[in-house]
DNA sequence: CGTCTCCAGGTTTTT
DNA sequence: CCTGGAGACG
């Protein structure tokens, strides 16, 4: 468990020895450069380090609380706020095997989780039950959805996206009301009435109502300050404007608060990330301390001077200026494959060769695009040419049909007043509660301004029902089930043993089998429902868990969208990484392959239609996927490529152009043939091959 | 109430 | 090309 719940004690396993401190400190020291052990040391006071892609970040970041620790700083008043849940895992883990004292209390979590706590504590200071459910974007969807149809506005999917958006924009004050849609405001009063009497909050709330509550009382805030009295903040060029209005309000007395970051590497203003960040605190905190980190442990000369050269085409950066003092590489591979089966398939070839001729290991290999769409050709050839590999992002584990449909049941019995997850299992599998039921249902919940399960509460035992003695008998059923696993559960023994009876109970194989005929795809999300039961029973199962609940189980899940790779006994020869450049963020790999490089994926089309400013962002992405590699860069660019079922020309991407050609080696597909015969030429070999 | 079929539309990036 | 939702039918 990366994430240690505040205000509860957690003492670690057996400390070994703890070495005398002088030893300690010089140890925790001794591998790092300068400016590092100087952002590493520099424990009072606000200190502001410009890192460099490569340049050690983390590394100072885990040694600066390890230092702490050895400096007698108690754990508990440390709080490391990372951006996503891999890397707050990464984190913590790299602490405690660095350091020999006690990690026991120490915070170390995403923004998001940390309001999560925050609002599990204080959340009652605005009329929050601490059982509240996390809305992810699909339940929130939902739940708009239902407030058009109540309001009688348009409900198709594109519509209710765009209005999800728009609120997510308003709720993080991105965008005021002059901006546009006076009309949706009543729909959006509803909205956050409707999510309160649902007790459930959307992934904006997750900063925005703690940020209320530190901001409007006192005392919550005095306590949390109380706490935390020395505060990180990792990849800071990534934070929101309501996120760092957050992290001001705990550290700006004690004033011990150290951000990392590298405005280079913004890459979320879409999602309301701003570099006005860095220079507020510059102005928040005048007194700080600004260390520059330049010196790169990762990438060859020649990657280097490539990503430096790129970026220089942006304005307005901090002036940087990444060196390294390794050597000079190969060159920068670029191909032109013929289309995105082409180059999934020499991607593949590559990796093979490879790691056969230079021994590296497949999980130092990562496979980088520009939107999740594109892994799909790259997984194919991946498993035509049995090349084991791992996708990040996209489709998770607990995104899948079946296993939503298991996390609803557990969702209710958490906080029976989900009404959009009530929704989703009332009649699932189905039991004859269908639509003309929940009319009723629905209705009566509306008049009595009540949650959903209150109103079938009241149906059940209303005395001149309604519902026909059959309906009122299903009712009865699955309200009994419902209360009946609730009661089990919550008592937080044998979770998973519940859970699997609830299946049971539901028949919910049968339902599989009867809503595919493909017996084997059953299965499939059969096995996958049965995962999410093991996840269940590993999570309870955990010795270093001193009280697990259903409430935080569900918590954990819903933070980490971002699915968690098991490590399997297999991976010893490791997996070729595939994911998004968004997702590849903090990480690197020896071989770095770039798939898609072409015009309008990056720089995305849609993104530059929205606004011509775009280009220095995307040119920011482009920047984080080069400074990835460590040895080998391979850039490609397919010539075609398959789009909603027609093949479409394509071009290099411009920023192919705005690296230094001298270090560019073009690869030519052994041809002599203009274009458009090498594309049948190559089609009907491959059907030959076939 | 449940199932089948047809049609439209279409994810940029993530907590 | 695929998926998901709506509408018709049994």
């Amino acid at each position: 468990m990366w994430w240690l719940p505040p205000f509860t004690c957690w003492e670690c396993r057996p400390c070994i020895s703890l070495s005398n401190s002088s030893t300690m400190h010089s140890k925790l020291l001794q591998s790092l450069n300068s400016e590092q052990a100087k952002a590493v040391t520099t424990i009072q006071g606000p200190v502001l380090v410009l890192a460099g892609a490569g340049s050690g970040k983390t590394r100072v970041i885990t040694h600066r609380i390890s230092y702490m620790l050895a400096r007698g700083i108690p754990p508990a008043s440390i709080l490391g706020v990372t951006f996503t849940n891999k890397a707050a895992r990464e984190m913590a883990r790299r602490v405690r095997s660095l350091c020999r004292s006690r990690t026991g209390g120490l915070t170390i979590s995403t923004f998001h989780a940390f309001g999560v706590q925050l609002l599990r504590q204080s959340g009652e200071l605005l009329g929050y039950r601490p059982h509240f459910s996390i809305y992810d974007s699909g339940d929130q969807q939902a739940l708009i959805k239902e407030l058009c149809r109540e309001h009688g506005l348009p409900e198709d999917p594109a519509e209710v996206r765009k209005i999800a958006a728009l609120f997510s924009r308003l709720k993080t004050e991105q965008q005021g009301w002059d901006g546009a849609g006076e009309a949706y405001r009543a729909l959006y009063e509803a909205y956050g009435r409707r999510l309160k009497l649902l007790n459930a909050v959307d992934f904006d709330d997750l900063i925005r109502l703690p940020r209320q509550i530190l901001k409007n009382y006192p005392e919550a805030l005095e306590a949390c300050r109380q706490r935390y009295t020395y505060m990180l903040v990792d990849e800071f060029q990534d934070t929101s404007l309501l996120q760092y209005q957050l992290l001001r309000l705990v550290c700006s007395s004690s004033r011990n608060v150290c951000v990392v970051g590298d405005d280079d590497q913004s890459i979320y203003s879409w999602r309301g990330a701003s570099t006005v960040n860095i220079e507020s605190f510059e102005k928040d905190f005048p007194e700080r301390l600004e260390i520059k980190l330049e010196q790169n442990y990762r990438s060859t000369r020649t990657i280097l001077r490539a990503a430096n050269e790129l970026i220089a085409h942006n304005r307005g950066r901090k002036s940087k200026e990444l060196w390294s003092a390794g050597g000079e590489g190969s060159p920068i591979h670029v191909a032109l494959p013929e289309d995105e089966k082409r180059e999934a398939e020499l991607i593949a070839e590559k990796i093979h060769s490879l790691s056969q001729r230079l021994k590296i290991p497949l999980r130092e290999f990562g496979v980088l695009v520009r939107t999740n769409v594109l892994t799909r050709a790259l997984e194919e050839a991946f498993r035509r040419e049995n090349l084991p590999y791992r996708v990040s992002g996209g489709m998770s584990f607990f995104l899948r049909k079946e296993v939503k449909d298991i996390i609803a049941y557990l969702r209710v019995l958490a906080n029976p007043d989900d009404d959009v997850n009530l929704l989703r299992i009332i009649n699932l599998p189905r039991r004859g509660l269908g639509p003309k039921f929940l009319e009723t249902a629905v209705e009566l919940s509306r008049r009595q301004h009540c949650s959903l399960y209150t109103a079938l509460k009241a149906l059940e035992a209303a005395e001149n029902s309604p519902l026909t003695p059959h309906t009122a008998d299903v009712l009865r059923d699955f309200l009994a089930l419902v209360d009946q696993s609730r009661g089990m559960i919550l008592s937080g023994r044998e979770m998973a043993r519940t859970l699997s009876w609830l299946i049971d109970e539901i028949n919910y194989w049968g339902y599989l089998l009867s809503e595919h005929k493909d017996g084997n795809l059953a299965k499939w999300k059969y096995e996958n429902v049965m995962s999410l039961v093991n996840s269940l029973a590993a999570y309870e199962q955990d010795p270093d868990m001193i009280e697990p609940s259903l409430r935080q189980y569900l918590q954990q899940i819903s933070l980490n969208s971002q699915e968690d790779e098991e490590d399997d006994e297999a991976d010893r020869r490791g997996k070729v990484n595939l994911m998004t450049i968004h997702a590849a963020k903090g990480l690197e790999f020896r071989v770095v392959f770039i798939a898609g490089c072409e015009a309008g994926l990056i720089p995305h089309a849609r993104t530059m239609a929205e606004n011509e400013s775009n280009l220095e962002e995307e040119r920011r992405l482009f920047y984080v996927a080069l400074t990835r590699a460590g040895e080998h860069l391979f850039l490609s660019t397919p010539r075609a490529r398959r789009w909603r079922g027609t093949l479409r020309e394509a071009a290099p991407s411009p920023f192919i152009d705005e690296l230094p050609r001298e270090h560019l080696q073009f690869e030519e597909e052994e041809e002599t043939v203009a274009p458009e015969d090498a594309t049948a030429y190559f089609s009907a070999l491959k059907d030959k091959l076939r």
